[in-house]
DNA sequence: ACCTGAACACCGTTCAAGT
DNA sequence: ACCTGAACACCGTTCAAGT
């Protein structure tokens, strides 16, 4: 659990680091999921919470607190695939969704719509955190350098794609070709929580059964 | 490309198939991204575009497109986890951004906020589906019934964190406990479309430079 | 009882060699 | 030129055996 260097946290290395094998980690551990749930519970003890109880706009506060978050998930993009398939359930993940209830709550959004609400802004940050991980590369390769390497060439994919469509069968493409993919992902990033934060304070929840 | 057993698409895999060696493939192909990104592209045809130029409430029919592309992508979790990564960009795909594109142009929602609002739609339920894929599990595993069984173990570890917390210290979880995990997952996701179709249709973009 | 070495069943990617 | 066998460097998980 060092903040060393675990951007491709495996249960063999792990098993290296603690100078054993790799065995040894089932006693206190059922799998892969549940190391990378318990790595990513620690870490998400660096997010800055202070927005939540801060004064300003709570809005404001609010992406504040999701972007550490997604910042976090960031600098560990693998853990940030693995947190969309085993959510974490310690400590300071349940401070974090006090937080974000709150500052939605202060915001006068009903408490069943943000219930919702919460997930929907989590899974976002944490969908974007994981865009940038690298795919299933070479074990050697700079996962930096080669996330990076990755993203320029999609992007140039996407663009190229998106120039060449036929207005003609693509008319609403090509109406918004200009904004399609214009941008920084930070500026896009702010406006989907925004968006979603808008949404969730305007979506009645559906008639449901309780938990 | 076969709809066969394509459960856990590798490259030695499909060499095996192919009755060929695993270096083959990489004439054709760079890395297992773009084989993923190949893979999906061909599934996405068959995602129902029909309700794009059909009639009746454009909000209904652009839930019903993505929940047949979540749908679509829900048989092949593994393939959702790749495509957060990367993006297709072949002629399917191209036609389903233009029928998003189309109803949400339909509905009035400004073209620039709707080059935003597709991307995020898409991020948000290929998220969902990518939530519902099964670890890095072991390789002979049945995928199915391992995400079966994770599902459940994760849900019932959530809810006992929820309901074990301190209304002291979390008041918010608390007074939402209610509703934090009430619904079906149907009924969850159903909920977040139309919360971020809301929320596209009622927040600007940011003064941006052009793609 | 508690831990683990060694094995099993896989991976992605490269590169020297074959046709 | 085009393709590929074999190797390199890894994985997760299990289980029989050791202490």
């Amino acid at each position: 659990m060092r903040a060393e260097g675990l951007q491709r946290v495996t249960m063999r290395r792990l098993a290296q680091e603690l100078d054993t094998g790799p065995a040894s980690l089932y006693v206190y551990l059922a799998n892969t999921s549940q190391l990378h749930a318990a790595i990513l519970e620690e870490l998400l003890g660096e997010v800055d919470l202070r927005p939540a109880d801060a004064s300003g706009d709570w809005r404001q506060r609010l992406v504040a607190v999701l972007e550490s978050y997604t910042g976090v998930l960031f600098t560990y993009p693998n853990l940030a695939r693995a947190a969309l398939v085993a959510r974490p359930t310690g400590p300071n993940y349940l401070a974090l969704i006090e937080a974000i209830l709150a500052l939605l709550h202060e915001g006068g959004v009903p408490d069943a719509q943000a219930s919702w609400g919460v997930d929907l802004l989590l899974q976002t940050a944490t969908a974007t955190a994981a865009e940038h991980a690298p795919g299933d590369g070479r074990p050697g390769a700079d996962a930096d350098a080669e996330a990076d390497a990755t993203a320029r060439a999609e992007f140039h994919a996407v663009a190229t794609a998106l120039h060449a469509v036929d207005p003609a069968t693509h008319p609403r493409i090509a109406a918004a070709s200009g904004t399609l993919i214009a941008g920084t992902p930070g500026q896009r990033h702010a406006w989907a929580l925004n968006a979603i934060i808008t949404g969730t304070a305007a979506t009645p929840l559906p008639p449901v059964s309780a938990g």
